[in-house]
DNA sequence: ATACATGATGGAGTTAACTCCAAGTCAACA
DNA sequence: TGTTGACTTGGAGTTAACTCCATCATGTAT
């Protein structure tokens, strides 16, 4: 697949499928004769799965090493699963954190709900 | 209360104040006769708040619409209402996406378990 | 009276993560 | 055979969100 099919199949510029390659945010693709990237089943795989880590905040820099780990081959499992559960567990953080503000924003809510009704009650008293 | 004693409570550089306060994502701060700010218990409150909702990330946009809302007074009640309920319907859809993330982390983390065993087990076979 | 800490301002600099651009290659089509 | 369109590269430009800096003012300690 070329970069213009993969660029509208994931909604990612063809600048930013550069730049990732560029930066070993995904593996390097395979180019043809002519210098012109073929993105395999793989590569596709891959910038599908970066896409969708960094979507939920994971951080480039972690996800170059992982990238880098599985070029290395099967001695780098461990490292890989290490890596991928530290990761996790920043996430988790991330979204406890964030729940807490969704409620915080729930109840917020709420007291403007209260507040307007009263405002209501006011203007319709005799 | 001072600058300094703010920026150590909500670990936020003397410069991240000057700066929210700059472009609008908290109120005005009044300042004492020699042009020092003075931090009220409002102000606290406020930069408490807007440390939380930027960690969780909503954008500086809407909290600074938020912030001049409240400085129009009760008029925008409702506005306001609509704006959290906005925001707050955001952060929910990131929460999903991140959780969904998280459980594919998982089950991957998972996969390496089971690689890593077979490893094992193929490495002790006589 | 002087030095120092703490603050003020305006504006420049930095970093991450793209995003854009100029100049060039190549294949396919009129 | 010339033009078009989809690519290539290296490098410059952009945006958001800070962060740093030079210079100046003032209250407090020595």
């Amino acid at each position: 697949m070329r970069m213009a099919e993969v660029s509208a199949k994931f909604e990612l510029s063809q600048d930013t499928l550069r730049y990732y390659e560029r930066i070993g945010l995904i593996p390097p693709v395979n180019r043809n004769n002519n210098g012109i990237r073929e993105y395999s089943e793989d590569n596709l795989r891959w910038v599908e799965f970066i896409k969708c880590m960094r979507s939920a905040g994971l951080p480039i820099e972690a996800l170059i090493e992982y990238v880098n780990l599985t070029q290395q081959g099967e001695s780098t499992l461990n490292t890989r699963k290490e890596l991928l559960i530290e990761q996790r567990e920043q996430l988790r953080l991330r979204i406890v954190e964030m729940v807490e503000t969704m409620e915080r924003l729930d109840s917020k809510i709420e007291n403007y709900e209260q507040s307007l009704s009263e405002t209501e009650r006011a203007l319709s008293r005799p």
